[in-house]
DNA sequence: TAAGTCATGTAATCGGTTACATGATTGC
DNA sequence: GCAATCATGTAACCGATTACATGACTTA
């Protein structure tokens, strides 16, 4: 359900083709949902089968033609009413997680290296996400214009949600060094 | 593949029947996986076959009979080779913030209300979560027995996120009711 | 001519959910 | 007798991933 409103929700910012839509996923919309090409395509047939999106071919110019789909009023005025629709609250599927959950079987050490292997991970996509951030930089939160608005609002979700895996990342890490009997943290 | 590990990992607590798997995963274990009872037991019956873990019959006075899984030495081994295993970033996939993107469509008002429903519900969650904290309590997090560190850093990490959202979303009241041209916050 | 990006798809499979089904046992 | 809990499954479906496939166009 969610990946056709999250289609829409992209286009409320322009015109995209099913290209530029992957593009999106990959980049700034992937800190809360995602989806492939293969995915992409056949809900963009649906969705202009059911007149929420309407498609047309552009040509382009050095680069093949491509067929970009622009929001109906229909598709705006379904969009607008499952915004404020009720949400369940998401329940995680945490990998990393289920390791943790039995680092007590293994060595400290051992645990140590593969909770730094990820929290590494994390700290290169906190840098992605302060990147994006930058281009909000200097607008006022509350001023920020109404396009703007929602992808400010996630992005600091996900900023704050990357943040609190840090911040437990080192809770962690003070735990496992002691029961390892190592010294205090390094840096 | 996942799932098989998960529970794997709940059967280093103490041997468990399909039902109380799935009663784990509907609490303890609900902050970072999860999965239903039509998952679990066929997943147990592969895993039998496959040696990780062994059955028995338990009678039972009082309630029907079970039968109950135990970890075998070959599924103690693959856990703990999983265990130290590289993770891939988990992809969020959260519905509400696929609205939360839409949320500059709709009126501030509406969109507060939204978000302060789904504040509500994230606030219960946190309530359950201390409420197993406080079973950890008073024991030194560094001296925490191996069989509950994992339980515990998980535990740690389920209400860090929790908190996290909970940060934001006294964030994003505060931008929306500024641009509602609402007063300050109530409480 | 080869690699890289732009652009759009199909097919097989898998993990997970919804719906459905069954039966023991307890307590009201 | 009925609801609730304990206990274990099957079947149909769906959302999503992996693998596969095609072709235009650019740059080196």
């Amino acid at each position: 359900m969610s990946l056709r409103f999250a289609i829409l929700g992209l286009l409320t910012g322009g015109d995209l083709s099913g290209y530029e839509i992957t593009r999106r996923f990959e980049q700034s919309v992937g800190y809360f949902w995602h989806a492939r090409a293969q995915q992409i395509y056949p809900e963009l047939a649906r969705l202009e089968s059911e007149g929420l999106v309407a498609g047309r071919a552009v040509q382009q110019t050095g680069k093949p033609d491509k067929r970009v789909y622009a929001l109906t009023p229909r598709g705006l005025e379904e969009l607008t009413a499952w915004v404020v629709t009720p949400s369940p609250l998401t329940l995680t599927k945490d990998e990393f997680l289920v390791k943790v959950w039995s680092y007590g079987l293994v060595e400290p050490a051992a645990a140590l290296a593969a909770l730094a292997a990820h929290r590494r991970q994390q700290e290169e996509r906190l840098a992605a996400y302060r990147a994006i951030e930058a281009a909000f930089e200097g607008a006022d939160p509350a001023a920020v214009p109404p396009g703007f608005l929602g992808p400010y609002l996630t992005l600091r979700a996900g900023i704050g949600f990357v943040e609190a895996f840090l911040a437990w990342a080192g809770e962690a890490e003070r735990i496992l060094r002691a029961r390892a009997g190592l010294p205090a943290p390094p840096a």
